[in-house]
DNA sequence: GACATTTTGGCATTGAGTGCTATAAATTGA
DNA sequence: TCAATTTATAGCACTCAATGCCAAAATGTC
């Protein structure tokens, strides 16, 4: 099947790598843990972990850049009849659909990515190629060229509601991802108008808005 | 006026320093600059440097603390007929009325902040300052606290179309800040509903969005 | 076995950031 | 004027991330 591989075989994987730094960063905290130790831990040598990623924070994103070429493919494969927030909403959604073992990996990801300074600093990085995507997917959408304001405020919008929706699910033990990143971008498209978001009811599910987004929030 | 300060007098102020550290990174590029070429331009140690600013990052951001106040002290004043979202763009906008020689020092440092990665990065953590204090007000407006889905997800949202307006304020070089910021925020409140991007007329003065909005959008 | 290819390892270097300590400069009070 | 106190600074040592460079190891090919 494979073509040969030509030279010296590599002595280990990016899976690996990422598997024992997490390990390590949850086990001792993610400053505490030097390259050195991770670079140890899996048999290499210092200087070959950074071939393997470009930064010790990148260990934490793992296979990122496949969820985002996954979610550019849904943005362009959908039908034109779909409307703008719904495509997005159930791209976003979708690309946030994982098994149980992956949830569990997720959820440690995602813990140290908000609660660490030097990795909420990365994920600005990370997270502008997600912002990139959707912004192109804007563009067609809207017309102009992806760096225009509105697709810009869209994608930048979109992403500040999916992070919430993270950061709502990582903090509590339980719930469905999917369902809190469904709700976030629902509450997008509302435009947080409080007449919408207090008692209307929304499309879709046919819910009040105010009976999933609101905890604290009494009818007028 | 002043109570007398009892020791040793600084050598020089906050201003100072930033002012020196982004003459230089304009000059000769932000990862060029070393910490101990700014702290010699000040006549200053590269120990001393570090007691005026946690980082080479911080340097870029100059007074955004007060910034933050002056955002959080608008929120909290608004009364309480007016409209969440109107207030949020209100106190956006008025946070970021500036004049001519504070608009020629911003142009250079959110260029830096957009373009530099190590930058970008830093961006992230001053930014969740902004989205906390956005949040806080989104909380006692909606009901709740500022950690729920909804007031994290308005919040960061409207980071995330400030982001936007910014950006784009930087790319070009005419074009008004707060007018490019309130239109971000207006787009965000539209929900991103397209019938109402592209044809449907906006309250407060009376224009199109889709006129403003979307430069390449033709109407349907 | 010679050769090309790919990965790895080690070394040296740069530069950010921190902890510690001594010193300089200023006010206050006797 | 001198001592005590207070605050800011300078300098040193250290850790650690990240990068460039080059030699060595491992593998397939001819």
């Amino acid at each position: 099947m494979e073509s040969s591989p030509r030279g010296r075989r590599p002595a280990t994987s990016r899976e690996d790598v990422a598997r024992a730094a997490l390990a390590l960063f949850s086990r001792q905290g993610f400053e505490a843990t030097t390259v050195d130790e991770i670079a140890s831990e899996v048999g290499i040598s210092r200087r070959t972990f950074f071939r393997y990623y470009q930064s010790k924070s990148d260990a934490v994103w793992g296979a990122f850049d496949a969820e985002l070429a996954r979610l550019d493919r849904l943005l362009s494969e959908a039908p034109d009849e779909e409307g703008l927030m719904q495509v997005l909403r159930r791209a976003v959604v979708e690309t946030n659909r994982f098994n149980e073992e992956q949830l569990v990996d997720l959820r440690l990801r995602m813990s140290l990515i908000r609660s660490v300074p030097t990795l909420v600093a990365h994920s600005a990085v990370r997270y502008e190629e997600w912002c990139d995507v959707v912004a192109r997917f804007a563009a067609r959408r809207l017309g102009g060229r992806p760096t225009d304001l509105a697709p810009q405020t869209l994608a930048r919008a979109a992403l500040g509601a999916a992070m919430a929706a993270f950061e709502e699910w990582t903090r509590r033990d339980d719930g469905d991802l999917t369902e809190v990143v469904d709700q976030a971008l629902a509450l997008l498209a509302t435009g947080f108008d409080e007449d919408r978001l207090k008692g209307q009811p929304l499309g879709g599910d046919g819910a009040r808005i105010g009976d999933k987004y609101l905890q604290g929030g009494e009818p007028p």
